[in-house]
Order: structure tokens, then sequence, then C-alpha cells
DNA sequence: CACTTTTACCCACTATCGCCCACAAGTCTA
DNA sequence: TAGACTTGTGGGCGATAGTGGGTAAAAGTG
């Protein structure tokens, strides 16, 4: 059932020349106990990073995208940035994905890249830009501890 | 049952050169009696060190996690620090784990590590951090006892 | 229609991880 | 006090995951 999912964890990946990514073995069985045989590959709408989906939520999300009125900016905005830059794609006999130019050049990815399991989808950074963002976001925390976001006060960790 | 664990107690830990750690026995059969047969070990959002959660407790905080709104990016550091970071690690015929090279070097251990036990979950630092880190928090709630944080001041210790 | 570029599939190598065995030191018991 | 057991630590080895590269088909371009 996709809404168990439950992808966590950060992995340090290279891409070869051709820009091939292989999915680490763990998420693999992850996707395969899931039903899961391609993926969906976009945009992230806050960050210069890419948002993997395995297909079967993917489904929900662009539903939700495509439902929202289209009378507001940052709707067409969002509709613009995910929908047009989704690529559906299949692992091939490696378990590897092809990661689109264009997609790659949007997240500034050469060689070096880290892929982050975050709940139904994974984010993935260039090695360079994910350690700038971990830094923020320690800092972020640190600082703003006191001041939690909307429904993390409560949080008992 | 989970909410009914007491992790305590501090134990000086050394990995060996492959990054394993062996969980002390008293915390073996702690977990064993709770019926956890996993660990999951991912970053602190407070400090530079990695919190160990049994399997158990961490279907409850992840899904917490996983529930927060992402439009907050306060909550989307949050998720990507404690998400992005969980790994799911089951013991060795030893008791040990293997600590993924990224969340070591997060918590900056290299051999000398200290374990705590804290109620739900365990607090994995570097001995160095962990020495440093003692010594603040001595220091703050000898010269900040008047000023309690927020719920501690009515205690009775 | 021919040529170039890209992509998919196959094979192959190497570093790493997970499992097993082994030992040393400390502790409890008889 | 001596022996047996438990616990913490080290290390070897086989399986496999991660990565690189070649080749043939396919797609795009002039």
């Amino acid at each position: 059932m996709a809404n168990d999912l439950m992808l966590s964890g950060v992995s340090e990946i290279s891409l070869d020349d051709k820009g091939r990514l292989g999915l680490p073995a763990r998420h693999r069985q992850t996707l395969r106990d899931n039903g899961d045989k391609g993926i969906v590959i976009t945009k992230s709408i806050f960050d210069a990073c890419l948002w993997i989906y395995p297909a079967s939520v993917w489904v929900g999300v662009s539903r939700s995208l495509g439902g929202l009125p289209s009378n507001d900016p940052f709707n067409r905005s969002m509709q613009r940035i995910m929908m047009g830059g989704a690529v559906e794609l299949d692992l091939d006999g490696q378990g590897r994905i092809l990661v689109p130019a264009p997609l790659r050049e949007f997240a500034g990815i050469r060689r070096g890249a880290v892929l982050l399991g975050l709940n139904r989808k994974f984010e993935l950074w260039s090695a360079e830009a994910y350690a700038a963002r971990e830094q923020e976001d320690l800092k972020m925390l640190r600082e703003g501890a006191g001041s939690m976001g909307s429904g993390a006060a409560g949080l008992v960790l």
C-alpha cells in the first residue's frame, strides 16, 4: 500500500558519465515490496534538488496538483514546475535510472549526489548543494527550536 | 509496549575500524523484552550527535514527522535531517550495528563514543563532543536554575 | 536517406557489508 | 580462589551492491 511507504536514509551516490544513478538496494527492495515498477522524477518547488516519487505515489500527487484552481498564479507556477518537469522512468536491469540532462542541470548534479529518503518520496541533491543545505537546516533548527513551526512544537522526539 | 521503555544510563563504547558499535548487553536485553528486533539511527536536530530509536518507537516518531505540513521551512528542515538521516538496522549476531559512514561523520565519531539512555531513545556522542556537552550542561544548569525551561519550573526532583 | 547522437542492455570488476569464528577481560558463583 | 560464563572487541571470508564500460539498437538531424 503506497500510503504505508516509509522511505528514509541518506545515501551518497555517484552518477556515472552517462548520468545514470544506481538506486540503493534497500530502496529497490522497498519499491518492489510496494508493487512499484516505475518511478517519476521531477523538480522540487522549494529547492535546487529533484524529487523522485514511486509511480504509485505520483498518481496521487499529480491528481492533487491538477485539481488546483488555475486562476491562482502560485498554483500555475507549481503546476508548471512539477508537472512540466516530471519524467516517468523504469529501472534498468541493474536497478539504475538515467536522470535526464535538463533535470541534472536543474539540480547542479554532476557526479557526486546525495539521495534522501523522505517518507513518500526521495530528494536528490548534488553533493555540494546538500552539504550547504544541511548546514542551513541545522542552523535553523538550533536557532529556532524555541519557535518551532506549525504543528512541530508539540512533537515528542 | 513501546511507551513503557525506560532506557537510561551512560556507556563508554569504542567503535571498531569498520564502524561497528556494540550495544551494551543490558540494553539489548531491554530491547528484547520490548519485542524490538531492529533499531533506527538518525541525526539529532539539536546537537552533533545521533539518536538511536527502537524500531517500535520510531514508527510513531516518523509518522508524526511525516504528518507535518511541508509548506513550513522549519518542518522541512526537520524532516530532511531526521527522516532523511534515518537508517533502519538490525543487530548482528554479536549484538552490534554498523553505523553508516555519513552518520558517523555527522557526529564526529571516530573511535571513542558515549551512549546515553534517554527514556525512549539513545543519544550517541563522540567522546570529545560529549565531554564538552556535559560541561555546558552543568554550566547552564547551575547558572540558570532560576529561569528553568518550559515546563521544568514546577518539577519535583 | 545517411549520419550522428543518444539510450538501453549486457558484461565485468572491485569495494563494501553482513555473517561467522575467535579471543581477551571482567564478573559471578561455587 | 578458581573455574565457568558473559561481554566487549577484533578479524577473515564470501556474497552482493555499486560502479564502469562496450556494443547494438533507436531516435533525432541535416
